[in-house]
DNA sequence: GCTTGACAAACAGGGGGATATTGTCAATCC
DNA sequence: GGATTGACAATATCCCCCTGTTTGTCAAGC
């Protein structure tokens, strides 16, 4: 071991070659779908040795895993950003995180990839979405948890975990089956969000 | 054209052979996957012929879409009837209705044959509960919405709209991915649509 | 209104051989 | 040490051919 180096706070750390490897993933997926996806041409595109991409991934399957918890890192660090914007008005914080979430979602080329492949093309990314999207809620709701906690909230814990678990949960389903626009989207769950965290009068309406 | 015979409400009126076949149908996917289930062995089970599961339903295709339409009304039934027993006060409807919901998820065969059949073993009957769920979503909403007119509600009908897509979407979340016992689900629930619909006090806890 | 039998077209499955890909090693290079 | 390279067995994928099944549609018959 060296010298401990830069310390990245959390996550995987894996070597200085895995980002850049599942970001040429997320690449290559987008453009020509996931079956087109080997080992192989993924190290050629991230211009590593395949030796490499097995060293810093380990599999097929993790780095499916990988490339989704990648994106969703994407998804949070917007989210993370929003709440920045906005660190004494929780409403509006939320207002900005969903927002800027489903207008990611909507021009994101991997998402539109795995979910609008004619019929299921993508058997392998698909279920972490959706019949395995467990661990993606449970990272999802632990990130928006540690930001909220920033908030004073007149509600217990386990009353903010029903409404984060809420939130997260319904703008997954937005993001795989919006029924709106983002901006319409996002101020109907703001709205709801004053409503249950207890927010004095009605905020206006952000949109018609 | 005969004289209009029973008069039945809505949906597809269709022959009187028609919903045996389907329930003929998911017993059938329910105990030997969806693969199994042809045309010819799905006439035999129902006890009709072939050409008459062709004039009833129309393809495959169809069959399964009509399926998930058997399966989603008899889930709205139990809605219904959660609705039905609690004339007076909406909360405790949805929070009989969202149990009774997540309830019969649990021990729902066709469902998680569909689900959990290991590796999408089902990629025309999945499509329909989550990446294709628009119009399971829509018409679960308008059931919805039809019984939650009964109720005096102290928000504009865009508003109610609101809070009922969360909930649907967020009960067809938690049917594809439980977090919890349908009793603590119901009663988070219940308790966000408590506070967003105006209800006066706290009202006490179901379940702990 | 339902069944029966027949039908073309498309589809799933099996066998077999060539090819590509996965995942793991050890040797090598910088 | 970290990365590359070349080699390797096991497995997956693809293509072709063939066969049996299934789909979806007819018309005849009861």
């Amino acid at each position: 071991m060296t010298i401990m180096s830069g310390a990245v706070p959390a996550a995987a750390a894996g070597g200085q070659h895995r980002r850049p490897i599942i970001a040429a993933a997320i690449e290559l997926t987008a453009r020509s779908g996931w079956p087109a996806v080997t080992m192989a041409r993924l190290a050629e595109l991230a211009g590593v040795s395949r030796q490499t991409v097995y060293n810093e991934i380990g599999s097929k399957a993790a780095l499916a895993e990988a490339m989704v918890a990648h994106e969703l890192e994407r998804f949070l660090s917007v989210v993370g950003a929003a709440f920045d914007r906005h660190p004494d008005d929780l409403v509006e914080a939320i207002y900005d995180a969903v927002r800027a979430v489903l207008e990611l979602a909507d021009d994101n080329k991997l998402l539109r990839a795995i979910v609008s492949a004619t019929h299921g093309a993508a058997p392998e990314l698909l279920p972490l979405l959706t019949t395995e999207a467990g661990a993606l809620l449970t990272q999802a709701k632990a990130v928006v948890a540690g930001r909220v906690a920033r908030y004073r909230i007149p509600l217990t814990g386990d009353r903010v975990d029903v409404v984060i678990d809420l939130v997260v949960r319904t703008v997954l389903s937005h993001v795989m089956q919006p029924s709106d626009t983002p901006a319409r989207t996002a101020d109907a769950l703001a709205w709801v969000a004053a409503r249950v965290l207890g927010v004095p009068a009605n905020p206006p309406l952000r949109h018609t």
